[in-house]
DNA sequence: CGTTTTTTTGAGAGCGGTCAATGATGGTGG
DNA sequence: CCACCATCATTGACCGCTCTCAAAAAAACG
């Protein structure tokens, strides 16, 4: 039987920076099971009813909403370990999406309601969740309001790489339109501000999506 | 005794419309306090210990945090209802203060913890109510992500007309500088945005601080 | 190997920031 | 009640950052 048992490790509060991801994991031993998606497939979408509460086990999800005039905001991405779609709401307000073919753990909503009925420590794991993702949300606001594109786009590797837990190395799952729509930026100033990074020496670029950070107290 | 009972009434989710402001309010019968903060007071500090759950009685609260340049960001306007210091954490990852004189109640932390795990309700209430505070942020994201200054103004201004509950007319609470810190702008650019508003017709202006939605469309 | 998608780079324009000064508002004390 | 002062808000001129439009280069895919 599946459960939503994370295997990736909570980064500890201790180690944590202010203005940092936070860890988005959390052990919840309920039965559910898994579904593949393909790239750029719709978990669920804006305006769904939420039946279900997800977790990453391989690749990486993106959340996402369509604005009027077309485009999109991302106000985060999942990777593997993150459990997402918390939001207790009848309907979804916005969308999730595979960012690379994944692996997602689904539970039934109403079976983690019941459990939390019973339960207080998994009803406190559930807000406790719930509230790892509002300090996120709040993160990310910082970086959206009046920032550089510079810095946005360093706040978003460093953030990366700490979620990577793989030192100083990143390989980065998702397009530059996908990071353009999380910072609030248009793809050119991201693939601009890269090759910037790069010449100054803060960043190492393999290719379009490996990034090593070389200082990271330059972004 | 005091209670956490909210006295405004929460907007129905059906009539919600998306990327707008949503209820922070929910009933939390506990006992607690009451407290008075003058305008500008500190309610509690980022980084200070979480030992309460507050609920706006009278007046206006924001929350903010200083980035390392000596700007801030807030990331949310609390208002009469409202409960807010819900993050589930040992310290406060940004601080409260009082946009004018306010009246707070306050609930110890460990009091609502303790309800919580006897009452699978009460622990309802408080994913529930963190969840919408996670909705609002989201919706807070689309606004700071790329818009224009009219258009984060506009919807600033609609979300807080809806929240009054007094049809078109708003009694804003704050200074130009907290809506600037709000919105990711300065306040000039703030300034000249509601003068431009007002020149468009879309609002009415009755000193600096009395605002007249005409023309919501507009917004 | 050809096609499609993604990324990079360039040149120009517009929006909002910065700096600076003026005008309005509100509270205090004479 | 009014003069005074401190704070807040408005307006203007100019500049820089990021967007836009456009094209070339690189990478991914069958």
């Amino acid at each position: 039987m599946l459960t939503m048992n994370s295997a990736a490790q909570p980064v500890p509060a201790s180690t944590r920076a202010p203005g940092r991801l936070v860890a988005l994991t959390a052990s919840l031993e309920l039965p559910g099971f898994t579904m593949s998606f393909d790239r750029d497939e719709e978990i669920f979408g804006e305006g769904e009813s939420a039946d279900f509460i997800y977790r990453v086990v391989s690749g990486a999800v993106r959340i996402s909403r369509l604005i009027d005039d077309g485009r999109r905001q991302i106000s985060a991405f999942y990777l593997p370990g993150d459990v997402f779609g918390l939001e207790m709401d009848e309907a979804h307000s916005a969308s999730a999406e595979a960012v690379t073919d994944c692996e997602i753990a689904l539970v039934k909503r109403v079976a983690v309601e019941r459990a939390a009925a019973q339960d207080p420590a998994t009803a406190g794991t559930l807000w406790s969740l719930t509230s790892a993702q509002l300090r996120f949300a709040q993160d990310h606001l910082v970086v959206l309001g009046r920032r550089s594109a510079t810095e946005k786009v360093g706040r978003f590797l460093l953030s990366m790489a700490e979620r990577a837990c793989s030192g100083g190395a990143v390989s980065l799952a998702m397009s530059r339109l996908d990071i353009a729509d999380y910072l609030g930026l248009t793809i050119e100033t991201v693939s601009r501000t890269f090759t910037q990074l790069e010449r100054q020496g803060a960043i190492g670029l393999n290719g379009a999506r490996n990034i090593v950070i070389r200082n990271p107290a330059a972004l």
